[in-house]
DNA sequence: TGCCTGTAATTACTCCGACAAATTGATGGT
DNA sequence: ACCATCAATTTGTCGGAGTAATTACAGGCA
C-alpha cells in the first residue's frame, strides 16, 4: 500500500497534471470503485470534506461535479452526495476503467473485459477486412514492425500493441468502436504490465497479430474474425493463466 | 410521472433539475457535438464566457468540468479551453449520446449505433441464455406484457421495450455490457420518438422480441443469439426504411 | 544563423467568504 | 389524525482576489 519510492516523483507529476480537483477526483474515484465507500454511502458536506482534504470548496466541488458526469455519485441538494448503484456507473469511460484496473485486477471484472473484448474486436476485424483503405493498412504494418523490434516487456512495445488494435478499430469505420475500444485497450495495457512482471509470457504474440493483419489485407471478413476471435482467446489465457507454474 | 408534452414549463423543469451547472454543460455539449463550436477551435475565457452567459465563473467552470470529463473538452493553462477532436470523445457516455440524438439523427452514427447493437446484442442474448436466473425470466416477461398491453407510439411502451433489453443484459452477467446497453437503449428510443411521429411502425415488433425470450427461457444461445440478430436487423430496417412511401 | 535561456504576459487554477435555493423533518394548527 | 407551515441543513451560486503554469518573445551565446 505504500508507495514505493520510484513512483513518488510520478505522483507528484501526475498530480500537478491533474490539476488538484483532477487529483481529488481521481482520489476519490479510486475510493469509489475499490469500494472503500460503498454504494448508497453519503459523502461528506462539502465543508467538512474540503476542510479535511485542505483544499477549497470550489476544488472539490469540481472534482465532485466530475465524478457526477462519469455516473459514479449524485448529489442533490439538502441530502447530500451520495455513491450512485454500480449499475449506474459508466464503467467504459477510460478514467472509471483506469481506476479500475490501476490497482485492483478483480478477477471477475477482468473476465467480463476480456468477454466484452472478445464479442467486439472479432466483428470489427471483419468489418475491417471489408472496409479497410491503404492508410489503415500501412498504419497496422507499422505498429506490426514496432511490435517486432520491440517487445511487450517494454512500453514501446505494448504501445505498438495498442496502436495495432487502435489502427484495425479505426478501420472498421464505426465510430463507437473507436471511442470504445480505445480505453479498452488502454486499461488491458496496464493490467499487462502487472502480468509482465510477475509472470512474464513465453509466447510470442506477434504471429497471432500478423495472421490478422493478412486476412485484413486480403479482405478476408471470415479469416480476420476467426484470427482474431483466436487472438483474443490466447490473450485472455496468457493472462489468467497460474502464475509460474514452471515444470 | 409521463411527461405531457414539450412545454416552456418542462425545460424550465429540467433546467432547475439540472441546476444550472448541468444545464451550461447540456448546452455546450449539444453545440459541440452538433458542431457549432469546431474540433480544435479554442473557447472563449472564463470570464467573457461566464459573463456572456450571465453567470458566475464557478458554474461556468463545474460545467467545462462535466465537458472535460465526457473527453468533449480539454482545457490548460495559459492556452485555454479547446474543443477535443470527435476520437477523443466519450461517444458511449449516456449524456453524451442523448447529446447527440437529441436534435441531430445524423445518418451515419445512426447507422453505426445500430452496427454496435447487432454486434453486441446478439452474443449478449447467448450470454443470456446460458446464465440467466428465474429473476431474469421474470423481468423480461413482465417487460413482454407491459409491451403488449402498450404499443411503441406511448411512452410506456417504449419504456417497456427497453425494460426487456435491460433485463436480457442484465441476464448476460457482463457489467460491462450493461453499462453499455443502458445509454444505448435510451439513445434508440430517442429516435423511436422521431421514428413514430414521422412514420408511424406498421409491424408489430412484439413477435420478435417473443422468439427472443423463448430462446432464453430454452437456454438456447444459438436461438437467442439469431432470434435478436433478426430483431435488430428488423429494427433498424423499420428505423431507415423511406418515409411514409404509402402506396 | 541557429540554438538556448530567461523573462513577461496570458490563461486557467485555487482560494475565500457570503448568500440563495431546495428539500427534509419537525412543529404547530385544524 | 392529518395537513400546512416553518426551520434547519446541505448543496448551489455568486463575486473578487491572488496563484501557478505555460506559451511566446526577446535577448544572449556559440
Amino acid at each position: 500500500m505504500a508507495s514505493p519510492a520510484w513512483s513518488r516523483k510520478a505522483d507528484a507529476r501526475a498530480r500537478r497534471a491533474l490539476r488538484l480537483h483532477g487529483s481529488i477526483a481521481r482520489d476519490l474515484g479510486v475510493a469509489i470503485v475499490s469500494g472503500r465507500y460503498k454504494p448508497g454511502e453519503l459523502l461528506n458536506g462539502e465543508v467538512s470534506a474540503s476542510d479535511r482534504l485542505q483544499v477549497s470548496r470550489g476544488a472539490y466541488r469540481e472534482a465532485v461535479r466530475i465524478l457526477a458526469a462519469k455516473g459514479l455519485v449524485e448529489s442533490r441538494p439538502k441530502v447530500g452526495t451520495r455513491v450512485s448503484q454500480p449499475e449506474n456507473w459508466h464503467l467504459l469511460d477510460p478514467d472509471v476503467l483506469s481506476w479500475i484496473f490501476e490497482f485492483e485486477p478483480d478477477r471477475k471484472l477482468l473476465v467480463d473485459l476480456f468477454e466484452l473484448r472478445n464479442i467486439v474486436e472479432p466483428r470489427a476485424a471483419a468489418l475491417a477486412a471489408q472496409r479497410r483503405k491503404p492508410e489503415h493498412l500501412e498504419a497496422m504494418e507499422r505498429a506490426l514492425e514496432a511490435m517486432a523490434s520491440h517487445t511487450l516487456a517494454v512500453e514501446a512495445g505494448r504501445q505498438a500493441d495498442q496502436d495495432f488494435h487502435a489502427a484495425l478499430i479505426h478501420a472498421s469505420g464505426n465510430a463507437f468502436l473507436v471511442s470504445m475500444i480505445s480505453g479498452v485497450g488502454a486499461a488491458i495495457a496496464w493490467t499487462t504490465v502487472f502480468k509482465q512482471r510477475d509472470n512474464p509470457l513465453q509466447r510470442d504474440p506477434l504471429p497471432d497479430h500478423v495472421r490478422v493483419f493478412e486476412a485484413v489485407r486480403a479482405q478476408d471478413p471470415d479469416a480476420a474474425h476467426a484470427a482474431m476471435e483466436n487472438l483474443v482467446d490466447l490473450a485472455l489465457l496468457d493472462m489468467t493463466e497460474p502464475p509460474n507454474r514452471t515444470r
